[in-house]
DNA sequence: ACTTATTTTTAGGGCAACCTAAAAATTAAA
DNA sequence: TTTAATTTTTAGGTTGCCCTAAAAATAAGT
């Protein structure tokens, strides 16, 4: 499986969760090329039975192409986490890492950094790690934007595609797992204080909106989501 | 620096520790590519003054040339280590797994992995690791085959490119840092049965060709070499 | 519904790194 | 030293993945 295919399949992927259908000038966009190119990989994935193509309705993955994603996504976070927890990598820096090391990722070598890692489920981010089989855990999140009224929450997952958004974060303490008090939420630009600890922040509509937290009627149920 | 670039640039070097002259055959053998793919890349390197080329004659590396092959070795032998060390990777497979992995290590992740090993000299075969100025350790070493009367040896390091030979050494519990008796030497094949500990073993002259050892006259002076 | 704007595809190239086959240079042998 | 064998280079081609520019299909605006 050569490089640029497991690209092409881990982005198409990652857009399928967003958007219901998978566009051209989308794909191109997120990856960093034209369209036209997009379009000529897309035609070789499809002949290749990795993706659904339908000319200018824009593409799927199939159940072959889920699963490869799958796997170049679970090779993803593995790493993420293994150079986070071996190496002490800062988790702003594991993602751009992982991008190159997800391609000379051996079965062999998954095997041991997902022992070593003691099966793990969630990456630094939060998000969830694939099994072997390509098996995602779903669970319930909500965007902390979207979050309407004072409440106690749990971070689950943050975006981990800008450093400068992670270092930020990582100033104010906010991982996954962390606990935070939503104090108020303001009218006017839906800014968001909460408190963490002893100390209280001010989060801005465009930081919240890069946070999914354990929605309020989940939080007795002891979702403690232990790493 | 693209990844066939530092490939061949390795390549030449590990020719030119063996040969006066690397010719464009031997370069392709070892590389497994044909003499007129070899042929174009080296004018190539020669365009970026990576190697000297003089048509008919063979290559070598300028100094860049071998400041940039001796990074790639750098990179190769610390994740060899690494994938022992953390990940328990047997010795006769992290040569292959580091051939991939060598192409894709930033310098922070170097740093990091070379800090962890606690800035190792050398590799798990026993090859020294260059450090980041492109200085790398000489040793007076030889050929446990090239050694003509019975005595006590060290072995220093032995040949990474068959791990079939790995395993069988492995088998017999040699490795870097043993110490062995030759007993007797055979004539006929120059076969070696030497003592081990409490067993007793009879190697091969082609085993006894990929073992270097510590010279007799270097066993004295307390060289124990520890990593 | 028809024109305009946008999206997507096709057509034609470029570049890196490989290949085969033929030609040229070097080395070895008679 | 002339011929034969070997090594090395050149010439021309292929594949993968990208590009630009132009054409075609779809979507939007009046």
């Amino acid at each position: 499986m050569l490089k640029s295919i497991e690209d092409y399949l881990k982005n198409i992927y990652e857009l399928q969760e967003h958007f219901e259908r998978v566009t051209t000038n989308q794909l191109a966009e997120k990856m960093g090329i034209t369209p036209a190119s997009a379009t000529g990989m897309i035609k070789k994935l499809a002949a290749m039975n990795l993706v659904k193509y339908r000319p200018y309705q824009g593409v799927e993955l199939t159940d072959a192409g889920r699963l490869m994603a799958l796997e170049v996504i679970r090779h993803h976070r593995l790493i993420e986490l293994f150079l986070a927890k071996a190496l002490g990598v800062p988790w702003d820096r594991v993602h751009d890492e992982a991008e190159k090391w997800e391609h000379v990722l051996s079965e062999d070598i998954e095997e041991r950094i997902d022992r070593f890692l003691g099966s793990p489920r969630w990456d630094p981010h939060g998000a969830p790690i694939p099994d072997k089989a390509g098996n995602i855990e779903q669970r319930p999140r909500v965007r902390l934007c979207d979050i309407t009224h004072p409440q106690a929450v749990r971070v689950l997952e943050v975006s981990d595609h800008d450093p400068e958004l992670l270092r930020y974060l990582g100033k104010l303490n906010i991982y996954p797992q962390t606990d935070l008090t939503i104090l108020s939420i303001e009218p006017f630009d839906k800014s968001m204080t909460v408190r963490h600890q002893q100390s209280t922040h001010t989060l801005s509509a465009l930081v919240t909106s890069y946070i999914w937290v354990l929605p309020e009627e989940h939080m007795k149920k002891g979702q403690a989501n232990a790493v």
